[in-house]
DNA sequence: TTGCTCCTCACGTCACGTGAGGTGGC
DNA sequence: TTGCTCCTCACGTCACGTGAGGTGGC
């Protein structure tokens, strides 16, 4: 068969057909009295065998050593080519990343691109102080998204929390930040939180009542303190949790006095019912107790001041005596 | 500043400096009696300027021109170059997929890497015939995971049909199927279930079991079939509710009479629950209970020939006296 | 004779790396 | 004088496309 043919069925082209027969991949069998190449059946499996190899990503040059040396085996190049197409494929996504946010932003021309690009790498920056000079530049005002994603990212608590305060000020990104309440990260979810407590707004205040469900006992703490002093009621049994197991129940105490104001109700029950635990947690709970309005608790106190257990009962009475 | 230092400092190599410096990219500004090329602060800042736009993926050219001509806008080029991104970032993907199955088969050589390519190009093929033939070649024996892909993809009957047997066949890829479950993809959820039903053992029950609570009616309905003929007690109230909405009803009545050997009393439970609806659902649970056993059913269905409705109380007499 | 196919040779692409051979400035 | 830096020119990389100029086979 000749060279025309070949590449019609095949689908590679007459250059590349003699490419391949220049460098020794696939030689044509024989040629005419005229010097035309004639393919046999052989030839063509073989031109297929190379487009096989060439589908993995092998190139021109290891094709022609797969073909040819039977000492050289597969696993190791082709677990270099998972490795190195890993790699690609990361780049392209951080490409597309960076593009998409590029594209967002709507910039009319490529001065705007440029502080965007900008901004993008100093928020990149290994350097924690570069971070914070990109968020504080005052020239470009930085979209709130980018701003949200950074956010969820940054781990110092000094560019953290200028971040915190440049969205706070940018006066959207609630919904970005509700994004990374949805991360496999507890570390995510926990700034996402940290930042949304920052945020003004219903749409803050519904995914931090969401978050008051989540895995992870600081995920779940944080958003409790920020939606009970948001007056959430939802937040009343992670903070009698805080209070009973003792985890910054000190602050969850606070917050349920506030909570109590508007709440008394489900405040009230969920802290007596933890009375009949174990000794600490009753000291605890009797602590919290007094954080509440003086009107609702002197009854439950006065009844404590004659508890069984002296501590409880020590406690009770002096509280009853200074309101806080 | 001399180009070594530049260099130094922005990272880009003195060869591509000069390369820059000949493109009319960036011109250095002056030179030195010598010759020396000598950078300003403006020049290096168009460096980073010509970095900045690269790392978005521009070419030199495209560079050029987006520093030189004003009316040369963004939006067109940025969102072009998205577009290309997300073509080479799914090349990629598809890429790896095929390095990863091939890795998978761990080749000892690479006439196994061609045949698991010729294989996976075979499966892809847009004729049916094609893939059929790809299925069934005896030489290479195929890799289940590899089946159970092609499984959740396929739409012909018959080459969805050879590719279960061959499944099946292959004794593994309950595991392979039971990931199609978690797809998105209700036709995708819904082959899983066909493919799984025809595969023995414990694994492919449990998938079939939890596939009973799908979003899906086809993929619960044909769950319930599956897990009802292997005895499982739990596909019962999907059978029933099948029975009582007229939907492959036969099938779900026989069904039940399978899982009333084994498991009497909530089949027979679940429809006499449903004697209390209408009309027509009535007839169908009359016609189901008639499925099975008659010592479980007979006083029912004595009961129900004095019906109040006369199709009912005839429909149960007749089966009373001609028992199936 | 007229198209069509084939031949070889060679340049261009794109973003570089790496010399060779020579020179300026401390 | 000795290193170091700079200069220009040019080849190589890799997988091709696209000619130019010429020829074989129906």
């Amino acid at each position: 068969m000749l060279i025309g043919e070949v590449a019609r069925r095949s689908g590679v082209s007459t250059r590349m057909l003699r490419h391949y027969d220049a460098l020794g991949l696939v030689r044509p069998t024989g040629r005419t009295v005229g010097g035309y190449r004639e393919y046999t059946g052989e030839d063509i499996s073989r031109i297929f065998h190379v487009e096989s190899l060439r589908s993995l990503g092998l190139s021109l040059r290891e094709v022609a050593r797969a073909l040819q040396d039977p000492a050289f085996a597969p696993a190791t190049l082709v677990a270099d080519l998972i490795r190195r197409t890993q790699d690609r494929l990361h780049r392209e996504q951080e490409l597309l990343d960076r593009l998409r946010t590029v594209d967002a932003s709507a910039p009319g021309d490529w001065e705007e691109v440029l502080r965007i690009v900008a901004l993008l790498h100093g928020l990149d920056s290994p350097d924690a102080a570069r971070r914070q000079q990109a968020i504080l530049t005052p020239d470009a005002d930085v979209p709130a998204e980018l701003l949200a994603g950074a956010v969820l990212t940054e781990t110092d608590p000094n560019v953290a929390g200028a971040l915190r305060w440049a969205l706070a000020r940018a006066g959207t990104g609630a919904a970005h930040l509700t994004d990374g309440l949805q991360s496999e990260d507890p570390g995510v979810r926990r700034r996402a939180v940290h930042a949304l407590a920052e945020l003004p707004g219903e749409a803050a205040t519904a995914a931090l009542t969401r978050a008051l469900h989540d895995g992870d006992p600081g995920v779940r703490c944080s958003a409790a303190l920020a939606a009970g002093a948001r007056g959430e009621p939802q937040a009343v049994p992670v903070l009698v949790a805080m209070v009973a197991g003792g985890t910054n129940d000190i602050d969850a105490a606070e917050t349920l006095g506030v909570l109590a104001r508007t709440h008394a109700d489900p405040v009230l029950n969920a802290l007596v019912a933890e009375l009949s635990a174990d000794p600490p947690v009753r000291i605890r709970v009797v602590q919290a107790l007094a954080e509440l309005p003086g009107d609702l608790t002197a009854g439950i106190l006065r009844r404590l001041s004659g508890d069984a257990d002296r501590v409880v009962a020590a406690l009770a009475s002096a509280l009853l005596r200074s309101p806080s």
